[in-house]
DNA sequence: ATCTAATTGAAAATGATTCTTATTTAGTTG
DNA sequence: CAACTAAATAAGAATCATTTTCAATTAGAT
């Protein structure tokens, strides 16, 4: 019940077989300022990082991630990905998810703010947004004298395709 | 920022002298009863965990409570104490929190559902209550289709007396 | 009191993440 | 644009929380 292995199925994987073109200038200079902006120096694998972030699968691990640069960028180290994923996250140019003990995963940081809804049967993650629960939530701080500066909203449950089918074991 | 490295100092610690009394009957039979709810032999290592868990500090970490425990029971093992706390947690006897990388804590549920609002200076946690928001997210799941099992909520923000320090570095 | 499966402590294993170090590189400077 | 320097890298070791393994112990049924 609290371990889940298979995460997010349902979501479209990357595709293993295509190629990612790191020098088409499609976004580059974006990734390049996101770069600077966090006082670093604009490598390769910096870019490569951004740039599979923005184009792979939401909420991906370290892990994952790691492996989807391998593909393309083979001498690539993990500790490259988590120190930058660090950074990125320190500055909230991504978001980091955690579910029970399970690896944190990350998503480049949505314009507009969500929480997400997960399914603890097969891990699926919708996302939503709801300014009502931030008010609130604001109101609660408020009355505690706290100043806000973020939140962890995880809401899990079972999803319609979960409930529909019979529980194995 | 994202390291907190001196934990809840504020709330009042163990008294490290103070030698627990096993043997008395008060409680003891409440805790009997939860253990057996788990289908499990009651020992009296998993007494002393659930005597602990009630009379010590809320939001204890695995390590915390086998340090506790360690006083006045020196052979206790840390697997037993991660084991049991896995157990009650799995049962929703004892809630499970997380806060970025750091270790789990834990505390007995409460009767009374509540949610966190941590200061990310000093670890303060003040824990609330607040159906409002509650209720709203049944609304969200139930848009969804989802069934709600569970959520977490944890606010972040400044404490008032950390808001009125200086900063250091 | 006997028996047996559950439980335990100790230590090893694991898995995620971070640190270390020698080497490479970005980007500044002349 | 060549030389330089501080920052960044890959690889692997280290760390930290947690889980597993396993032989020895024990709860509680008989």
């Amino acid at each position: 019940m609290k371990k889940i292995l298979t995460m997010v199925p349902e979501l479209p994987r990357q595709k293993d077989d295509d190629v990612l073109v790191f020098n088409e200038s499609y976004e580059e200079d974006d990734f390049k300022r996101v770069i600077r902006a966090l006082h670093l120096k604009v490598t390769h694998q910096r870019m490569a990082i951004l740039k599979t972030l923005h184009e792979g699968r939401r909420h991906v691990t370290a892990q994952e991630l790691f492996e989807m640069l391998s593909k393309n960028f083979p001498e690539i180290g993990f500790a490259t990905v988590y120190r930058f994923l660090r950074a990125l996250s320190d500055a909230s140019f991504v978001t980091e998810i955690r579910m029970g003990g399970s690896p944190a995963r990350y998503e480049l940081t949505p314009k507009s703010h969500h929480d997400h809804l997960t399914c603890v049967k097969c891990g699926k993650i919708c996302e939503f947004e709801n300014k009502a629960i931030e008010n609130l939530q604001e109101k609660v701080a408020y009355q505690f004298g706290f100043v806000l500066t973020h939140h962890i909203l995880e809401l899990y449950g079972v999803c319609p395709s979960c409930q529909a089918q019979t529980v194995v074991n």
